[in-house]
DNA sequence: CATTTCACTCAACAGTTGTTGACTCAACGA
DNA sequence: TCGTTGAGTCAACAACTGTTGAGTGAAATG
């Protein structure tokens, strides 16, 4: 059998992550209103009661469990348009639960849409410094806006056409539409 | 005063709407979900009992009250990418409540989701015979993905970049990216 | 060993939700 | 004029929700 490590501080820290990783899958595959605290507890096999000790509300729950991964920023290393374009799937797996659960309900959880709208922000702030000087926050804006959709029709619509594709070729043919945006 | 046409008919069709037009805004404005037939009830001005009356259930409201606008196919008078591009508000006005209504509960509302997954793919089909023939289907789902993110971006999301900027100038700004894909 | 601490459970409350059935009353048809 | 119909209301049910407080038993501490 597996080690049984029945250490207070080790099972507290265990059963607090199996709560927010059972949290996160739910989160992202149902979104913030449709996720029960009920739940969550369930597929973590504890009972809703400790949920809430640990966590305090649902909103904090939330929070914690979608909190991790930010957006990383544009490193600067590689040109941009590359770099956007490697997010696609490229050089990272599909894309983590946290984000996932955080684009599923944005649309319908006001602080969600709150703080993707913040992170967008800031993505388009950055890219704008990256391009060329004419009109380089509203083509930013465009480009950040293009890779949202083809997001939300790859991952969260499953749009039939994109369904089958590879990450790499979704890459490839999406290349010159960002490169048009980049370049002005 | 305004003439008060008490003819039964006359009555229920203006009742009849007065709901549906209420349940358009709210729905549009916070989904699915977070719509209660009593806030679409207090809106209208009108018992819930009623709605339940009228349309049977909360379910069947959302259907009957965005049934109507479903995106118009392309006429093939003009060149696709101007169509699309017209659509972001050029030639209409702001997008139908309906079509808000849809957008807002497509990710967490499964049956939109599949709504609006199936009008997508039509859409792809359509825009993948109007374009050159390589890898057509996986253009137009690009095309397609991207009106989708800019208008998520733009109307649900409030992109701050974009809350300014006019319709035009964002079509405008948009077409050579669309350009791009649509010639492979 | 005795006591305290704390991870965890049980049962319940209070509010909200979709939905229903009995009721009221004005418009309608004969 | 009178019975019928149907638009609209009222009060309530049953299920579900987030949330809470008292309790339990094993680990920590002395």
């Amino acid at each position: 059998m597996e080690g049984t490590p029945t250490s207070r501080a080790e099972r507290r820290r265990r059963t607090e992550e199996r709560i927010l990783s059972a949290a996160r899958a739910i989160f992202a595959e149902r979104g913030f209103q449709r996720t029960t605290i009920r739940a969550v507890a369930a597929a973590a096999e504890v009972d809703p009661a400790l949920v809430m000790q640990y966590f305090g509300s649902k909103q904090e729950l939330f929070e914690q469990a979608v909190r991790i991964p930010s957006i990383p920023p544009l490193d600067g290393e590689l040109e941009p348009v590359e770099e956007l374009l490697g997010r696609i799937g490229m050089k990272m797996g599909p894309l983590p639960q946290a984000t996932l659960a955080m684009m599923r309900s944005m649309l319908t959880h006001p602080d969600a849409a709150e703080e993707v709208r913040g992170k967008l922000d800031g993505q388009v702030a950055q890219l704008a410094d990256a391009i060329g000087p004419d009109d380089a926050e509203l083509r930013a804006a465009l480009m950040v806006s293009t890779m949202l959709g083809v997001t939300i029709a790859h991952q969260l619509l499953g749009l039939t056409a994109l369904r089958g594709a590879s990450p790499e070729r979704i890459a490839e043919t999406l290349r010159p539409s960002l490169r048009a945006l980049a370049d002005g």
